[in-house]
DNA sequence: ATCGCAATACCGGGAAACGGGTAGTCGGGA
DNA sequence: TCCCGACTACCCGTTTCCCGGTATTGCGAT
């Protein structure tokens, strides 16, 4: 017998898509699909499907409230998490909403049936790029907003902020009222640190880390 | 004879399901994807296609910047734009770019095969949602919040490109085959053009303007 | 009490960046 | 036709970066 399952994007051509992909595997059969989070909790009424895979990203009721809800309706349903995001936060909210699995679109196409497979028996699927934050947070180690954190000091995240700002060595010691040895010192054990070489990728860093904006 | 065409979006699942998608479609036939701007410059490069369908959101060389490439380099390839965003800007930018047309992923799967057709026998094929702002500009009530766009060369954006991922002159040079005295003299002019003072404020500029990611 | 580490500061040298020139080629528009 | 802009290339000199050291101070943890 085949896997019943429904889809939930707010893109109706990804849903399209996602549908034909799914439609080359003979054990899994999609019996419906919805662009917001009302019409798949109405979705799910109707044709009761085992799994459920939804985007994260829906407007409206989101993926994440939209999971809540059809779980406290049918505790039975399978929900798999779909995003272009391994934020995670979202991540943990999604689990903790009772997904039993997170994929992230960046991922191979070939995950998804593969997903769905393991799910449905029962098993748990999360995408690799998000596996590492949903362990951490089983095992107590709950440091939500940081992935690598303060690996620097508070005077050489200054330092990186003004150089990242485009300010020279020289200018950076007159405006912290220190020696430029002083700040080229910071600056070589921030490169140290982060394995970066040049300025512009200490600068991109200053960015990603929002020390400053672009 | 069939319509030869590539795929690029930053989500290799997004790139199976609409391979899959157009794979159903016999007079269409998917010769190549790509998952960021520099892989898909060499699909191109090595397939020939007649269309390339590409997604803006893309990390690193962004989809915008890459269309610029792309037809710089190829007159006749045709562009489709792919895009979860309405955003005037971005439409405008991209048909700016020489796109042939701006589809939202919004509208229906079936609009993908059509707008490839459309678009193969040269005409122009926009999402009903976004062609309200092509029709406004082309009215000449250019009212586009739009700062100043093409000020900087090929050449020039290129060697920027470069530059903000960390590239010194002499290694700019031996990858575009080039003297590391025209990649300087390439660098000043940026600099000049832009008022622009260092590494830092060039590679902040270069973020901004999509020629590569944080 | 001692250890570790962040922060401070300096020396020296090779490699880039930066800013000012000059100059040739080539294609397209006035 | 002629000139402009883009791209190519080189010269020079100064500044800054980048990497290798060494060293002192002071705080907080062991």
């Amino acid at each position: 017998m085949s896997i019943r399952i429904v889809l939930a994007d707010d893109h109706k051509m990804i849903l399209a898509a996602l549908r034909s992909l799914l439609e080359k595997e003979n054990d899994i059969a999609v019996v419906g699909d919805a662009a917001d989070g009302t019409a798949l909790l109405e979705l799910v009424e109707r044709t009761a499907p085992d799994i459920a895979v939804v985007d994260i990203g829906m407007p409206g009721i989101n993926g994440i409230e939209a999971t809540r809800r059809l779980l406290a309706a049918r505790p039975l349903l399978k929900v798999i998490a779909l995003s272009a995001y391994t934020d995670k936060r979202f991540v943990l909210e999604m689990m903790e909403a009772g997904a039993r699995g997170y994929l992230v679109k960046a991922s191979a196409g070939e995950e998804l049936p593969r997903a769905i497979r393991t799910i449905a028996q029962g098993q748990t699927y999360l995408s690799p790029e998000v596996a590492g934050a949903v362990v951490d947070e089983a095992r107590g180690h709950g440091s939500i907003a940081g992935h690598a954190p303060a690996k620097l000091g508070p005077r050489e995240r200054q330092v990186l902020t003004l150089l990242a700002d485009g300010n020279s060595s020289s200018e950076i010691g007159a405006q912290l009222h220190i020696s430029v040895s002083t700040v080229e010192v910071h600056r070589r054990n921030i490169m140290r640190k982060l394995n970066l070489h040049g300025i512009a990728e200490l600068t991109k860093y200053a960015i990603r880390e929002g020390l400053t904006s672009p």
